[in-house]
DNA sequence: GAGCACTGC
C-alpha cells in the first residue's frame, strides 16, 4: 500500500517536534542506563515520542507502561500515539484507566493512571509484564506517583541489581528500564533518589508569555481581577481571557460583576461572553467553555485550578492570576483522626508558571499576576508532596500486599512516624494487620477492593451481617467524587423540603440508601433520570458515579465469591452494625449540652446542619468526615447504639518510637 | 444552623 498523505503528514509532524533532534541521544542514554530522568518543558513531545522511540529502535522489546496522574491524559495520549502509529487504539498502543480499558496482548505501549499501575502490582508485584515503566508528570508528586517511584526503586534492586545476582539469576534476564519525566522545576531530586541517575533536558515549544506584576499588594483579588479584565478588554487586541480563582463562590460573584459592568460599557465597545469552569459544574455547562466566541466578541473564562492542568481551553491569550487557590488542610490530631478544613491560600511558583503558560499555547501571550514580583519570589517552589499531607492507611495496606514494608521502603520524602503510626493503628483496629504488623487474611481481602480501607472493612463486615446489597449502594455513594446533596444556597429550604421524603431516623447513610433505591427503581432513560434528579435536588453526577462504582464492586465480589445480592430487606440494624465496624474510630458520644465528643480523640464536634440527624440527640454516632469551617462539623452521620462503642476492645498500643 | 480546590482505584 502506498504511503498516504496522512501518514507522511504525521511523520513530518513528529519530526518537527523539539524532541526529535535529541532522539538518538535519548535512545542511547535510556539503553545504557537503568534509570533516566527526562526534564522537559510542556510541548516538547516527550510523553508521546519517547515510548515510540524505544519501540522503533528496539531498545525495548517488551511492553512499556506510561503512567499519568489523570485519566483523561492517559486515554487521550493513547489515542494520539496510536494514530501516529497508524494502528487502531487498543492494538499496538492502548490505555487502562478505571472503568475503561483498551488494550490487548499485542499492546506494547500502554498509557495508564498511576493508580492503575499500583493495582496491577497486586497481581504482578515486580511488574514483570513490563520491560519499561515511564513515570510522567512526576513533578506533581501525587501520592500515587510517590508510591510508584518508591516501589520502582525496590523492584529495580530485585530485577536488575544485587538481589537478582544473589538469587543466582542472570542479571539482564528480565531487567527493567525506568524513565522519570518531569517539568523543569525541582530537577535533581529525582536523580538523587535514583542514585544519581542520568538527567536529560528536552526543550519545549511554548510561545513567549509576558508577565505583569502589580506594584503594590492587592487586598481584594476579586476587585483587582475585575479591573484588570476591563483594562485588557478595552485596551488590548482580541484574544480570550482566562481568570484563575480559588473557588465556585468567587467565580459566581465575579461572573455577576463582570456582567453588570459589561452592560454599562459605552455603546460600540466589543461584547463579552463569560463562561465558568469548576469541577462540580455539570458537564453540559463545563463543555460550554470550548465554544468559540463569535467574531468580535471576547470570551472570558472564570476557572479554578481545573484549568491549570486538567482542562486546556483553546484561544486563551491573556491570563489573570489571582495567586490564590483552595487547599484541604488537616488540622488538629494525627492524619485521619482530626478534622479537615478548606482554606484559601497562596499558590506556589510552579503553579504560577503553569498558569502563565496557559496564555502561550497558540501564540504570544500575556499574564497579569495580581500580586507583586516580590511575593512571587517569596512563594515556595512547589507544594508539599501529597504523601506528607495525607492519610496513609490505604497506601500502607496496598504496599503490604505487594510485599513492601514501610520500614524498608525508600521514599523520596518520608512521612513522619506519627503519620505512620496512626495509619498502622487504624489497620490494626480494622483487623487488616496483626499485632506484629503482619498482613492478615482480612487485610488481603480488604486491599483487593478499590475502596478506602475503612470502607473495605464495612464491605467485608456486611457479609456476616447479611446486608451486602445495601452496603454496596451506601459505600458507592460514599466513594463517589461528588456529594449526593449539593448545597445550593439559594434553594436551601426548597431542597431540604423535597429531600425530606428520603430521610431516615437513623441518619444519613440510610437516607442515601433510600435515594439510591429510588433512583434504581426510576428506570434507565437518561433524560428521565436527569429530570428526576433535578426535581429532587440530588446530584445526578453522584448517582451516576456511584452506579459505576457499585458495578465494579459487584464484579469484584463475584470474582472472589461474595454474594452481593444478599439483602437485609427493611431491617436497618445490620447495615448500621456493618458501618460501625469500619467507622468506629470516627465515632462520637453525646454530651449534656448537645455537642459531641470523639470517642477516640478530644475534639468537640457538632452534627452538620444539613444532616438527617441535625435536630436529634443521639447518644452515639459514627461519621464519614469532620470538616472545620466556623466550627467542627461531622458530615455523613448515623446514630448507632452506644453499646457498639463500649463493647469493642480497642487493640491500640501507645505510640512507639522506632 | 450551614460554604464542596483538585485528583485516583
Amino acid at each position: 500500500m502506498a504511503i498516504s498523505n496522512k501518514t507522511t503528514g504525521i511523520r513530518q509532524q513528529r519530526e518537527q517536534l523539539p524532541i526529535a533532534q535529541g532522539k538518538d541521544a535519548i535512545v542511547r542514554e535510556i539503553s545504557t542506563n537503568d534509570v533516566t530522568i527526562v526534564l522537559g518543558e510542556t510541548g516538547s513531545g516527550k510523553t508521546t515520542q519517547i515510548p515510540q522511540y524505544l519501540i522503533e529502535s528496539n531498545v525495548i522489546n517488551g511492553r512499556i507502561a506510561v503512567t499519568q496522574p489523570r485519566r483523561v491524559a492517559a486515554t487521550s495520549l493513547a489515542a494520539r500515539v496510536s494514530q501516529e502509529q497508524g494502528k487502531p487504539l487498543g492494538s499496538l498502543v492502548g490505555y487502562s484507566v478505571r472503568f475503561d480499558e483498551k488494550s490487548s496482548h499485542a499492546t506494547r505501549i500502554k498509557y495508564l493512571t498511576d493508580g492503575m499501575l499500583l493495582r496491577e502490582m497486586m497481581s504482578d508485584p515486580l511488574l514483570e509484564r513490563y520491560s519499561a515503566v515511564i513515570v510522567d508528570e512526576a513533578h506533581e508528586r501525587t501520592l500515587r506517583t510517590d508510591l510508584v517511584l518508591a516501589s520502582l526503586k525496590t523492584i529495580l534492586k530485585t530485577r536488575n541489581g544485587d538481589i537478582a545476582k544473589k538469587a543466582g539469576k542472570q542479571v539482564g534476564e528480565n531487567p527493567l528500564k525506568v524513565v522519570v519525566m518531569s517539568a523543569t522545576l525541582d530537577a535533581e531530586k529525582f536523580s538523587l533518589f535514583f542514585d544519581n541517575a542520568k538527567t536529560l533536558y528536552v526543550k519545549g515549544r511554548q510561545h513567549p508569555v509576558t508577565i505583569y506584576y502589580t506594584t503594590t499588594g492587592q487586598t481584594d483579588y476579586l476587585d483587582a481581577a475585575l479591573r484588570t479584565f476591563f483594562q485588557i478588554h478595552l485596551d488590548q487586541p482580541p484574544g480570550d481571557v482566562l481568570i484563575f480563582l480559588p473557588g465556585q463562590e468567587d467565580i459566581e460573584n465575579l461572573n455577576s460583576s463582570i456582567r453588570t459592568h459589561a452592560a454599562r460599557l459605552p455603546i460600540g465597545s466589543p461584547d463579552i461572553v463569560v463562561r465558568t469552569l469548576y469541577a462540580s459544574l455539570p458537564n453540559e455547562y463545563q463543555s460550554k467553555v470550548f465554544t468559540p466566541a463569535p467574531q468580535g466578541v471576547r470570551k472570558c473564562i472564570l476557572a479554578t485550578n481545573i484549568a491549570e492542568t486538567s482542562i486546556t481551553i483553546p484561544g486563551v491569550k491573556y491570563v489573570i492570576d489571582t495567586g490564590k487557590h483552595k487547599e484541604k488542610r488537616h488540622i488538629s490530631a494525627a492524619k485521619g483522626r482530626g478534622a479537615d478544613a478548606l482554606l484559601t491560600v497562596d499558590i506556589t511558583k510552579s503553579s504560577a508558571v503553569q498558569r502563565a503558560g496557559r496564555a502561550g499555547r497558540e501564540g504570544r501571550g500575556f499574564c497579569y499576576r495580581l500580586y507583586t514580583e516580590e511575593s512571587f519570589n517569596k512563594m515556595p517552589l512547589s507544594s508539599e508532596p501529597e504523601i506528607l499531607r495525607t492519610d496513609l492507611t490505604t497506601a500502607l495496606l496496598q504496599l503490604k500486599c505487594v510485599g513492601q514494608d514501610m520500614e524498608d521502603i525508600d521514599f523520596m520524602d518520608r512521612p513522619d512516624d506519627v503519620a505512620f503510626h496512626s495509619s498502622l493503628q487504624t489497620l490494626l483496629f480494622l483487623g487488616a494487620l496483626d499485632r506484629h504488623r503482619g498482613l492478615t487474611e482480612l487485610g488481603r481481602q480488604m486491599a483487593a477492593f478499590p475502596l478506602d480501607s475503612e470502607y473495605s472493612a464495612i464491605m467485608l463486615a456486611s457479609i456476616s451481617f447479611r446486608c451486602t446489597s445495601e452496603i454496596l449502594a451506601i459505600l458507592s455513594l460514599m466513594s463517589a467524587s461528588s456529594p449526593l446533596f449539593p448545597d445550593s444556597s439559594t434553594e436551601r429550604e426548597a431542597a431540604s423540603e423535597v429531600r425530606a421524603k428520603f430521610g431516615h431516623a437513623s441518619g444519613d447513610h440510610i437516607t442515601w440508601l433510600n435515594v439510591m433505591r429510588a433512583y434504581d427503581e426510576y428506570g434507565t432513560h437518561s433524560a428521565d433520570r436527569r429530570a428526576w434528579c433535578r426535581a429532587n435536588f440530588v446530584s445526578e453526577r453522584a448517582l451516576r458515579d456511584a452506579s459505576d462504582i457499585r458495578r465494579q464492586l459487584q464484579d469484584m465480589c463475584e470474582k472472589v465469591g461474595i454474594d452481593w445480592q444478599v439483602s437485609a430487606g427493611q431491617d436497618v440494624a445490620p447495615i448500621l452494625q456493618s458501618l460501625a465496624k469500619g467507622l468506629l474510630l470516627r465515632s462520637a458520644l453525646l454530651r449534656p449540652d448537645g455537642t459531641y465528643k470523639q470517642s477516640f480523640g478530644s475534639l468537640e464536634i457538632r452534627i452538620h446542619p444539613g444532616s438527617a440527624l441535625a435536630d436529634r440527640r443521639s447518644p452515639a454516632i459514627v461519621y464519614n468526615e469532620l470538616v472545620t469551617t466556623t466550627r467542627t462539623y461531622a458530615r455523613g452521620v448515623s446514630a448507632i447504639p452506644k453499646a457498639y462503642i463500649a463493647s469493642l476492645s480497642i487493640p491500640i498500643d501507645a505510640p512507639q518510637t522506632t
